[in-house]
RNA sequence: GCGCCUGUAGCUCAACCGGAUAGAGCAUCGGCCUUCUAAGCCGACGGUUGCAGGUUCGAGUCCUGUCGGGCGCGCCA
């Protein structure tokens, strides 16, 4: 709707170039048109007019063109269409497009025309999306933090899969370095009766009660499965390199378990240390140091990246010999880049923000033709998690934290996914556990599935009540659809396709939140106002297919989010 | 000290890359079920958008300064 308003309005423009009130080799300022705030303006405004005034031409000692006048000009200019009903002129120079009942009725019908497809869009077709999150190491079950990057990242993969990318899911995590020798030290404790307290327990080592898990499954000799291999517990408490390859299955094994249960799956789960063993790593330190950004001082190598930006240089391969953490994740980035993803998203927690700029520098300075805006950051702040009117410090080495796992066995999966989604990454979030758990009746998430389950309520009491249902007949009757609840309701529908657009063009779930929440509202109210199902059969078939329209849509908008949509509650 | 993020109603948050009278939920108060699910609807209360300047037709949004909060500034990962 947006982009015929939009051709109409240039088509006025060059008719008022033609009269010359505008010059004809005029570039035209980039306007805006947008839905506007309150329904009195109508469904669309433009700020065409008060951009445009300035290159109005006018002769000398004329008074300089009002907005207005020039937004009358305009109007006046604008092609014959079905699309718009009404123009006005308000405020200091809108321009206000009313739509058609007919433009609305013909959005109904491609709802339940395209069902399921209905708002989604061919925009990235063709192109390949790769979006990595989570990328926990496997050093201790899934915290809320990693539920709202398993949130968010998921979310960002379905708005750019119904945007028609072609999605790529990646999670990246360290088999293999300090943390996990951390891991490995802590679980051979536990397995030789050493508990966190004793004076025995290593410096350092893992405290949470898990480890004595993982430390029993391997004394019992359990196996474990995890990224399609499977690992026999070996038993033997000295057998380091064995519990190590044996806690870091489990624990994988562990936070799949917690990822299925919230409903986030990966086509890519990326090893570290796969990066060491094809040669990755070093071919990357090879071309960076063929492309001449690099020096060697002090026995270690360095990168230069402060030619691209970063605030200090930075080391490659420390005197010990080994690579700085940042090498393998630049090699990591260029493999994406090598396997064809155009978009290559990185959800990552804030705290990480740190180490963009040397991953940007060494991409850059490889010299391989990748864009500077590759791959894309979207970064999530804190999750403070509040329990009995305080906050828990998130910790893994205290334990004492709280998983994702638990959220989702207290408040559901559902109401954990939403809590987490519905604002924005960028700012910090507050996740009260009493409260999600108390009230989860009253989670927004159940008020806008309860819209759903509604219209599949209404449509079982149509049966057995006896009155037909034929939503063909519904559809060749919806002038009987005339009052204002059904107008904003209809409004809301057709919002839907500009909204996923513009949500996956920011990379921002919560817009989706956001409007559920408007449409189910605008149903809600639908529903306490008007009986749907009445004798006349045409206002009854209308009044369905409108509900039947608004179901379709919810559906959508909730399998954007991962949310179930109930059909009753 | 430097960098990134952030500051909006009592609380938790929105505001569609500068638009019109800043909106929801929770909380508080008052109404609506012999009628399709009251997990709902309607109404009331609640604001100098931290503060001070600036840019322009127009600023919660952009710029500068300032105050408060978070995170990051290793030859750790």
């Amino acid at each position: 709707m947006k982009e015929q308003l939009r051709d109409l309005l240039l088509q006025a423009i060059r008719t008022l170039q033609n009269d010359s009130l505008l010059a004809p080799d005029l570039a035209i300022p980039t306007f805006v048109i947008e839905r506007t705030r309150s329904r009195e303006h109508g469904d669309f405004a433009s700020n065409a007019a008060m951009l445009l005034v300035k290159h109005v031409t006018v002769g000398a000692g004329e008074p300089r063109a009002k907005p207005r006048d020039l937004a009358e000009k305009l109007v006046a200019a604008l092609p014959a269409n079905a699309l718009v009903a009404k123009v006005e002129i308000a405020g200091p120079g809108f321009i206000n497009f009313f739509l058609s009942a007919q433009s609305y009725h013909a959005e109904l019908r491609r709802i339940l025309a395209e069902g399921d497809a209905y708002g989604r869009s061919r925009t990235g077709a063709g192109h390949t999306a790769g979006v990595e999150f989570v990328s926990a190491n496997p050093t201790g079950p899934l915290h809320v933090g990693h539920g709202r990057a398993a949130a968010i990242g998921d979310c960002i993969s379905r708005l750019l899969d119904a945007t028609g990318w072609n999605v790529k899911r990646e999670f990246y995590y360290n088999d293999a370095g300090v943390q996990i020798a951390n891991l490995a030290i802590s679980v051979q404790a536990r397995a030789r009766g050493i508990a966190p307290d004793d004076a025995l327990w290593p410096e350092g080592g893992y405290r949470g009660d898990y480890i004595a898990d993982v430390a029993n499954a391997y004394l019992a000799g359990d196996s474990v499965s995890a990224d399609g291999h499977t690992v026999l517990g070996a038993k033997d408490p000295d057998d380091l390199d064995a519990i190590r390859q044996f806690a870091v299955a489990y624990l994988r094994h562990e936070q799949d378990l917690d990822l299925k249960a919230f409903g986030a799956a990966f086509d890519v789960y990326f090893l570290e240390s796969s990066l060491y063993q094809d040669g990755k790593v070093e071919e990357t330190v090879r071309e960076l140091v063929a492309h001449g950004h690099t020096y060697e001082e002090g026995g270690a190598l360095w990168l230069r990246s402060t030619d691209y930006g970063d605030d200090k240089d930075r080391v490659m391969r420390k005197s010990d010999g080994t690579y700085t953490y940042f090498v393998p994740d630049v090699a990591y980035h260029l493999s994406k880049w090598q396997r064809g993803y155009e978009r290559a998203i990185t959800e990552l927690g804030s705290d990480h923000h740190g180490s963009l700029a040397r991953v940007k520098a060494g991409l850059q300075a490889l010299d391989a033709g990748i864009p500077t805006g590759w791959p894309e950051y979207v970064l999530h702040q804190m999750v403070t998690v509040m329990k009995g009117g305080e906050e828990v410090k998130i910790s893994k080495r205290a334990g004492s934290y709280v998983t994702l796992r638990d959220l989702i066995d207290e408040v559901g999966r559902d109401a954990t996914r939403y809590f987490l989604i519905a604002r924005k990454s960028d700012s910090q979030l507050v996740f009260d556990v009493d409260l999600a758990r108390s009230q989860s009746n009253d989670n927004p998430v159940y008020y806008i599935q309860y819209a759903h389950a509604r219209v599949c309520s209404v449509l079982r009491q149509a049966g057995e009540k006896g009155f037909s249902v034929d939503l063909d007949r519904g559809l060749q009757q919806l002038a009987k659809l005339d009052n204002e609840h059904e107008q904003i309701l209809l409004t809301e529908l057709s919002k839907y396709p500009e909204m996923v657009e513009a949500a996956a063009a920011s990379l921002e779930p919560h817009v989706v939140a956001g409007w559920l929440r408007e449409l189910a509202n605008a149903f809600h109210t639908y529903y306490n106002a008007h009986q749907f199902l009445v004798d006349d059969d045409d206002l009854r078939n209308a009044r369905l297919a409108l509900s039947v329209a608004t179901r379709q849509v919810l559906r959508n908008g909730l399998d954007l989010l991962g949310l179930g949509a109930p059909e009753k509650m």
